[in-house]
DNA sequence: GCATAATGGTCTTTCGAAGG
DNA sequence: CCTTCGAAAGACCATTATGC
């Protein structure tokens, strides 16, 4: 067996798109239990794709011969040596195929060859969609296509989704949890302090009123007002979206919110109060689009950036328990955890579901599909 | 109302250090 | 030197909010 995350030593040699759909067919009707994470479901499938296509006779480059192109080789597909990635398609009504660290359909280079400076391009990686039948528990349908193909069929990747993370390390988690009380604190920034009320006071506003200079409660209250409440207290909801929605509607009781005063989406969580809000049971915490790491004015009025939004990061057990908190200013996030490097960003495109299903119980390239615009 | 953009958060993989 | 381990990094898929 090789290593098909590297380069292949001929990119002639490489299958072809019709190739490898014929290579993966006899998948097709094979079981595939699917857990209920999805990440493991995907990594799983890349190992019965991997398999299916190495017969043994796939060779790989050598190490020495080619250079990875992108910087900590973010982006690259791990199927490198068939020129290829695959992606799990489960159920709904349209699929929404996401790539990460790369644009699909540009001549963005991944891969240079020292000897001749052949270069492998982003264009070059076939898509292998394998949709699971959930109720039976099967592979369904297989769909190897180029990235002009879908570009073609169901249009452009859009803008990218950028995607900051941060890392709590377990020394640092279990430090926390050993606080009394436990919970990581540091106060305002000034440009916050510049706005915010002095002392504790009555919320009259909604969650989503746009935040008042003047009328935001202190870090220090917001600290005195929910974190002995939140410690000790468990998550009742099982999925994790739910769950941080529980937390977020805690806390907004806790602050003196209505409790029928609607969540919104967006950042800040709670927009009125500049105030972040997360669980974690996990050591990375997504921060989504804005990070501290990349200060981005987020009000203009209050001169407020993602250095001033407050973070109150939840750290949770796997069952949901508060263990410990930590409340700070985004600039302080970084003292006490690690920011990834650099950032991710993916790229989608939605694809219908009807697209896939017309294609049920076969394997195919490419295919022509009627239903396009 | 629909397609796209964004949120959600955990999981796998990788990498370098420590241990045998 | 090889194996193991933990921390860091990268990626995964599902779903919802948003903007036209």
């Amino acid at each position: 067996m090789s290593d098909l995350s590297f380069p292949p030593a001929n990119i002639s040699d490489v299958m072809s798109g019709q190739k490898l759909a014929d290579r993966l067919y006899p998948l097709i009707g094979t079981k595939f239990s699917l857990t209920k994470n999805p990440r493991t479901n995907g990594s799983a499938l890349r190992k019965i794709i991997s398999k299916q296509l190495d017969d043994g006779r796939i060779q790989i480059a050598d190490k020495n011969d080619f250079e990875i192109v992108p910087v900590r080789k973010k982006g690259v597909p791990k199927l490198l040596a068939c020129l290829a990635d695959s992606y799990i398609v489960t159920t709904g009504n349209s699929y929404n195929l996401q790539v990460w660290n790369r644009f699909p359909n540009t001549s963005n280079v991944l891969v240079r060859y020292k000897k001749d400076n052949t270069l492998i391009k982003c264009d070059d990686i076939r898509f292998i969609l394998v949709q699971i039948d959930t109720n039976k528990q099967q592979i369904k349908t297989i769909i190897v296509a180029t990235p002009q193909y879908i570009v073609d069929n169901f249009g452009v990747f859009g803008v990218p989704t950028m995607k900051y993370q941060l890392i709590i390390a377990e020394t640092k988690r279990k430090e926390i949890t050993g606080l009394f009380p436990k919970c990581l604190f540091f106060n305002d920034t000034p440009n916050m302090t510049a706005h915010t009320q002095h002392g504790d006071f009555n919320i009259t506003d909604s969650i989503s009123t746009s935040p008042q200079s003047g009328k935001l409660l202190p870090l220090k209250v917001i600290k005195s007002k929910v974190v002995s409440s939140l410690l000790g207290r468990k998550l009742i909801n099982a999925d994790t979206k739910t769950r941080g929605q529980e937390l977020e509607r805690l806390v907004a009781t806790l602050l003196g919110y209505q409790v029928d005063d609607p969540l919104v989406g967006g950042y800040p969580d709670i927009p009125n109060q500049l105030l972040e809000i997360k669980v974690q049971d996990s050591p990375t915490v997504d921060l989504g689009k804005y990070s501290p790491s990349n200060p981005v004015v987020i009000d203009a009025n209050l001169n407020i950036t993602t250095e001033d939004v407050r973070y109150l990061i939840a750290l949770t057990d796997k069952s949901g328990n508060i263990e410990g908190i930590s409340l700070c200013p985004g600039n302080k996030l970084g003292d006490s955890f690690t920011f990834v490097n650099g950032t991710s960003y993916k790229c989608q495109r939605s694809i219908p579901m009807n697209f896939l299903e017309s294609f049920s119980g076969k394997s195919v390239f490419n295919p022509k599909y009627p239903g396009n615009q």
